[in-house]
RNA sequence: AGGACUAUAGCUCAGUUGGUUAGAGCACCACCUUGACAUGGUGGGGGUCGGCAGUUCGAAUCUGCCUAGUCCUACCA
């Protein structure tokens, strides 16, 4: 093995080499146990929380394949609507100067699968260097042939069953990309805008009871004016009674429209007046409802003032109740020019009576970022409710269980007051809504023409056009679990895979997908019983990955970090180059620059993916965001090297020697009965952690193990055994069977979160450790067996370490070269000191490195020594030639000062009445021991520095 | 407006049902190229646990209030 740890060299290869032997499929033996990958964007690529959530899945899914379950992990990617076309509507528009409409729905269409073909591979590709142990054999894509047929199931299925249906509905329209969006895709910001007062004049010669002519209205859209259709008020405010029933004459577009009463209306706000633009607002819409009176849509599907206005009744059929006409000088107008010629002509009629500053929320499309504009279109819903209910009983019952748990409120808050979910889109890319409509308008749903004719006794002669919207792209991704494993068909897959047990996601997309896929799934899934089956059982929430500064990464930012460059290093200028290339706001790009400059001036070295993963596993605590730090990554890609580094000192050892494979010709010595111990409870204090998610504890168990006992203290207590100056040849024989046994375990623990490392190093040791098998990726998971613990290798080492840890404060604090060795004396110490110095002198010896090491009994007189305490065992370091006597004082008076600070806390604490009588009385007993002890101790190190003084 | 979360060492983070002198990694200081590893070893320094009050024998941990930050939901035109 090469010095050096070099992750490019071994990790391509072990990937290719395990999806090529069929290591990824479900081994069809074991329990099943399923992950479903929330499919990523078929056109993007991977970020740090792909990165995130993709290896605590991976994690998850090679400890169970390990277990012994069959394990599935199901991959694949999503068509992502609106993101995927936009994506290729820009190309064409930088490349060919087109629109989609240039070209038409089946030569864009056609573009777009080229496009998805075309980059499809990048997600692939990614996952493959991240390790993820995906069964690539059934990847699956939310269009493809078998997503299409589930897809028109579902939905023919949940029309018939009305809970889906179509209307003309006030919805949030998306002027740029001209389709509807759901409400969850639309973004509320705050900004600083205007409240403009508008005098409206009362028609009919009516006064306000102030004696005025006219009432004032506010509003922050004035351009939305041109669709009033009414006044509304509050039905107890007084200063308006009477003008209930009357009306006002809209300026500028000289209409008549009432003064109705609605308890909508807040008397503290404004003038207590509110313009109601039933066809422009959602507040207004429902006033409009209760008021019955007609809609005016101003509006063009580009949000420009239309040529003629649509009147139309609450159910959207035309209404003659006002007149159509629009002012000429505002026809064509986008609605922020109209906005300004309104108030502009508002102020020249002297109708305008103030403008105050006013703060507001404008909701923005959250692909396109323009204004969202309320707009009346005829669109499909799903009708939430009905799905609402199982799907929120199977989180109140415990079916599915999120964690961290403070997400379950999230989640009930939000279905609990649910809306019906607008899921036409008016785009090309995606799965096209089937239904058909004949020439009267008579819409027929059914999965396809031939069924809607023959359903409904439609020969030929009708003709029949599909509607021309797609659905939302997260109808389909919301069947994922189950289409994946090939509904509707009734599969031996679905039948052993699902209900799937965990699901690793963001929280951002808690209401969007993780809510859906268990409203689709209660409803459409059951089991033997007819009894709902959930989508999974345990919904993992991972926190977000930020930058060094806790901000979000983004693009527009320019702090996005890809999790390959991690891996494979990268220099400054393709950094730079990457952040600020293809940019949708190229006036970004120096800001980028200078930034990207700054926090890599020496670009990103190489870390390995394990490394990577190690750190996204000691970084996944729950409920809270993670900044990310490149130096954890440098810590954990330097504890790769490490491990590396331990591997080689014990092939070292092991390869060409007796390991004791085939025979039981051996001794096992104190440190490898205590790192055996060790091995065991590590063991078990990792699989808690495991089922408990808790992936940081894991993997910190791991580290502590295998750096601070293994290699620090473990690998140094080897040395003296194997040394050939030790003629007990089976204790050596017995090292070196711990040595391999003890790393071929820890290799097999690791693995879930480090696979390329371990399985490298695993091939070495596997065969010295007596297994065999071709990866270690289908070994049995270590589990941990109580009766290897050895409770007296665990104090004796501990003593040990406590010896040899005083030994070195003494050479540290005194400034021995740590090349010279010293002599040591042991002093009052017990029986149990005395036993353990016997077995264990030569350990000390070697590790402390002495040149002697002495057992005095309490009635010899010591050297001038310097002094530390193990229990009451004094440990003493002849000064002769050696010690500075001022450092020792100083040394000494500090230990002393510690001691007697712990004095003093336990004084007060044992000395408080109630204490001594209300806590348990092994925490009273304790603290007693702790003082008596401190007490001692500082009579010992008092007697020491007196003697020093004194010399 | 309602709700959730967060605040622990210079930085990034752990800290279990309240009970050792509150921990880790990185950074810092000193010494050390010792035959696994300088991507290393040994020793050391560093924290009023955001603030105030309360409950308790005992609070980083439980309760209330406050401050700062993040996020979600709903919104007054």
């Amino acid at each position: 093995m090469d010095k050096t740890y070099q992750p490019s060299d071994i990790e391509q290869s072990w990937y290719k080499t395990w999806e090529e032997k069929g290591y990824f499929r479900p081994s069809g033996e074991g329990s099943p146990y399923s992950i479903m990958i929330p499919p990523p964007n078929v056109t993007g690529s991977l970020h740090m929380g792909h990165a995130f959530q993709d290896s605590i899945m991976d994690a998850l899914t090679r400890y169970h394949r390990m277990k012994g379950n069959n394990t599935l992990w199901q991959v694949g990617t999503d068509h992502a609507g609106i993101a995927t076309q936009m994506v290729v509507e820009r190309k064409l528009a930088a490349e060919e100067n087109k629109t989609r409409h240039d070209l038409g729905r089946e030569n864009i269409l056609e573009k777009i699968w080229e496009w998805k073909e075309h980059s499809g591979g990048t997600i692939t590709r990614q996952l493959r260097r991240l390790g993820a142990s995906v069964d690539w054999d059934h990847e699956r894509f939310t269009m493809d042939d078998g997503f299409y047929k589930a897809v028109q199931e579902v939905f023919v299925r949940l029309h018939k069953d009305d809970l889906i249906y179509r209307g003309k509905r006030l919805v949030n329209w998306d002027p740029k990309l001209h389709t509807a969006i759901s409400d969850l895709e639309v973004e509320n910001k705050d900004k600083q805008g205007h409240l403009w007062h508008f005098k409206y004049p009362l028609a009919d010669g009516a006064k306000t009871a102030d004696g005025k002519d006219h009432i004032v209205v506010a509003t922050t859209r004035p351009e939305t004016m041109l669709g009033d259709t009414a006044v509304a008020v509050h039905p107890d405010d007084e200063r308006y009674t009477d003008l209930l029933g009357k009306s006002v004459l809209l300026p500028i577009v000289n209409r008549l429209i009432p003064i109705v009463a609605d308890t909508y209306v807040d008397k503290e706000f404004g003038t207590g007046c509110v313009k109601i633009t039933p066809a422009h607002d959602f507040n207004d819409y429902e006033v409009g409802k209760r008021h019955a009176s007609a809609l005016i849509n101003i509006f063009s599907k580009d949000a420009t003032v239309l040529a003629e206005a649509e009147v139309l009744n609450i159910d959207g059929t035309p209404s003659d109740a006002f007149d159509k006409v629009l002012p000429e000088s505002y026809v064509g107008l986008d609605r922020f020019d109209a906005r300004k010629q309104i108030v502009s002509e508002f102020e020249s009629l002297d109708l305008l009576e103030k403008i105050d500053d006013h703060a507001l929320k404008v909701p923005y499309g959250d692909r396109s970022g323009v204004v969202i504009e309320p707009l009346l279109t005829d669109q499909w819903f799903v009708r939430a409710g009905p799905l609402a209910k199982p799907a929120i009983e199977a989180v109140e019952n415990g079916d599915i269980q999120f964690v961290p748990k403070q997400y379950e409120n999230m989640y009930f808050s939000w279905m609990r007051d649910i809306q019906d979910w607008c899921i036409s889109r008016q785009l090309w890319w995606g799965h096209r809504i089937p239904a058909w409509y004949d020439e009267q308008g008579n819409v027929y749903v059914d999965r396809t023409e031939e069924e809607v004719r023959a359903n409904n006794n439609l020969d030929a002669s009708v003709a029949l056009s599909q509607d021309e919207d797609v659905l939302d792209t997260w109808f389909s991704s919301a069947l994922w679990t189950f289409g994946t494993l090939g509904w509707p068909e009734a599969t031996e897959r679905l039948k052993t895979f699902h209900p799937t047990d965990v699901l690793v996601t963001g929280f951002d997309i808690i209401f969007f997908w993780v809510a859906r896929m268990i409203m689709m799934t209660t409803h459409f899934m059951k089991d033997e019983d007819g009894k709902a089956q959930v989508p999974f059982k345990t919904v993992y929430v991972t926190g977000l990955i930020r930058d060094e500064n806790g901000d979000k990464m983004s693009k527009s930012k320019g702090n996005v970090l890809d999790p390959l460059d991690m891996i494979d290093g990268i220099d400054l200028e393709s950094l730079v180059e990457k952040r600020t290339g293809n940019m949708m706001q190229p006036q970004l790009a120096q800001k980028i620059e200078k930034r990207t400059r700054k926090a890599f001036a020496e670009g990103i070295q190489a870390h390995g993916t394990d490394a990577l993963r190690f750190t996204l596993y000691s970084l996944a605590s729950t409920g809270r965001d993670i900044n990310w730090d490149m130096k954890r990554l440098e810590g954990y890609r330097n504890f790769c090297n490490k491990i590396w580094n331990a591997a080689r000192y014990v092939l070292m050892n092991t390869e060409e020697h007796d390991c004791a494979r085939d025979h039981d010709n051996y001794e096992l010595s104190l440190a490898d009965k205590w790192i055996i111990s060790r091995l065991q409870q590590t063991e078990a204090s990792i699989e808690k952690s495991i089922s408990e998610f808790r992936l940081d504890h894991a993997t910190h168990t791991l580290y502590d193990f295998i750096w601070n006992e293994y290699c620090d203290w473990y690998l140094e207590l080897s040395k003296p055994v194997l040394n050939p100056s030790n003629d007990n040849k089976a204790q050596q024989t017995g090292t070196r069977r711990t040595l391999v046994r003890v790393l071929e375990a820890v290799l097999r623990i690791a693995h879930p979160f480090m696979p390329y490392i371990t399985e490298e190093i695993w091939q070495r040791i596997a065969p010295l450790a007596d297994k065999s098998g071709d990866t270690i990726m289908t070994q049995a998971y270590p589990v941990a067996d109580e009766n290897k613990v050895d409770q007296k290798a665990l104090g004796d080492i501990e003593w040990l370490k406590g010896v040899i840890i005083s030994l070195r404060n003494i050479r540290g604090e005194m400034d021995i070269s740590p090349a010279k060795t010293i002599p040591a004396l042991l002093k009052n110490g017990n029986d149990e000191d005395l036993r353990r110095f016997n077995e264990n002198a030569s350990y000390i010896q070697s590790l402390a490195k002495l040149e002697s090491l002495t057992w005095m009994n309490a009635e010899d007189e010591a050297p001038m020594s310097a002094t530390q305490l193990v229990g009451q065992m004094e440990i003493l370091v002849p000064m002769a030639g050696l010690i500075n006597v001022e450092a020792e004082v100083t040394r000494l008076e500090k230990e002393i000062a510690k001691a007697q600070g712990e004095i003093k806390r336990l004084d007060g604490k044992l000395g408080n009445a109630k204490f001594v009588s209300n806590a348990p009385a092994d925490v009273v007993e304790k603290e007693q021991e702790k003082l008596a002890s401190a007490q001692q101790s500082v009579s010992k190190l008092n007697e020491q520095l007196n003697k020093i003084k004194t010399m």
